[in-house]
DNA sequence: CCTGATAGGGGCGGCGATGTCCCCTTTTTC
DNA sequence: GAAAAAGGGGACATCGCCGCCCCTATCAGG
């Protein structure tokens, strides 16, 4: 049983990555603080094994270098044996070395964290590496979000618009066949089940 | 059936966003850019009546006022038929009126928007209002996230830990009642549910 | 002593998501 | 022309979440 603290102001954010750990760790109990004074109040209450940290929260000026890593500093004293890893908006090199000096284990930017990312990046820490991923505007395909769909449905739609070309069909069902540790066969009637509600309203993606 | 493009450079956020809006519209279809190419490429190739735009993107500078801008004018301007809410990290005043002079219908800052905001926004806009707010530090109480327990279960606990003081668990059940459109007798077994988990984890929060 | 809040069980029907297996036709590709 | 890919559908069983119903027991306060 993992016991994690999620320290970010936008609440949109936080859910987001409270999802992200929760999906990552498995069972688990994670909590969240918006504030600088909660997130103190609650490390003095409990114990965690893993602290997320944005330093740009409110009271502190985003711009002040000092006040990030203050923020940073203070929270990692107050849970010295936890694992720290910083997530930023706003990623600099000079940052990422003060943080890794503080004793943070990681240093994310939020532009380029998908999905899954943090996943890869708690592998990284429980080998002992500093995790290091500085902003990346990947342009990617398009996202599309359909109400109705199922969330198979919704992840056959997804991985099929983000094919390469000269990718089947049957291959993108392959690959999520393993994802999902199912038959292949039964990517295939997802996307057939999704095919046919979007045809049904009739917002199906060209290209499918 | 509603159709709305998300443009967001970070993809937790981003997709964060897309639920959101997806659960306070319904019946819809979502689609979501990282950038602004892509962005582009979206809205000339299909019709949109919602769009959400976070005028931080890459390939932009942050901090200027007029690249921000920009980005919010050629978007409005690429779909003119559109509702356009700017949802931005770091919110001015001065900038909440240009966009609203360049036609858009909500200035939203991220920090403060929680779940649900959006539903409020999107009727506030309905009723022809232009809707604002800012940045707000609510320190609120910690959010906990369980693994293991039921979206339902989740709810209730989070509603307990939100109790004011005085208020009885039985108030907060007639709440979630209301909330969920079920009985007040369901949320409570959803409690003793919920309960009945974390104590054999271990993990039940004071005051429960 | 009775009421109301709290605590702790069990059961039941409905529904949607999941996952597998089966059938068929048409189009594309080699 | 044969094979592979794609399109289109139905049947079936399992499981978890949901919402409601029932039961008991403890404990505090009026």
């Amino acid at each position: 049983m993992h016991r994690a603290l999620v320290i970010e102001d936008q609440d949109l954010m936080l859910q987001a990555l409270m999802v992200e750990l929760k999906d990552s760790l498995g069972d688990c109990f994670i909590a969240g603080a918006q504030t600088y004074e909660l997130a103190h109040q609650i490390l003095a209450e409990d114990q965690f094994d893993l602290v997320v940290i944005d330093p740009g929260l409110p009271g502190f000026d985003p711009t002040s270098h000092k006040d990030r890593l203050t923020v940073v500093e203070t929270i990692i004293r107050a849970a010295p044996s936890a694992v720290h890893i910083v997530i930023t908006g706003s990623d600099t090199h000079k940052e990422a070395s003060a943080c890794r000096e503080l004793g943070a284990s990681a240093y994310l930017a939020k532009t380029g964290l998908s999905r899954g990312s943090l996943r890869e990046v708690l592998d990284q820490v429980a080998r002992s590496e500093f995790s290091l991923r500085y902003s990346a505007a990947d342009a990617q395909s398009p996202e599309v979000h359909f109400s109705g769909l199922t969330p198979r449905e919704s992840r056959v739609i997804e991985l099929l618009l983000a094919r390469q070309a000269g990718e089947t069909k049957r291959d993108v069902f392959e690959k999520m066949a393993v994802e999902l540790n199912i038959d292949a066969a039964s990517s295939e009637k997802y996307y057939k089940q999704a095919r046919a509600k979007l045809l049904k309203f009739g917002r199906l993606p060209r290209g499918l």
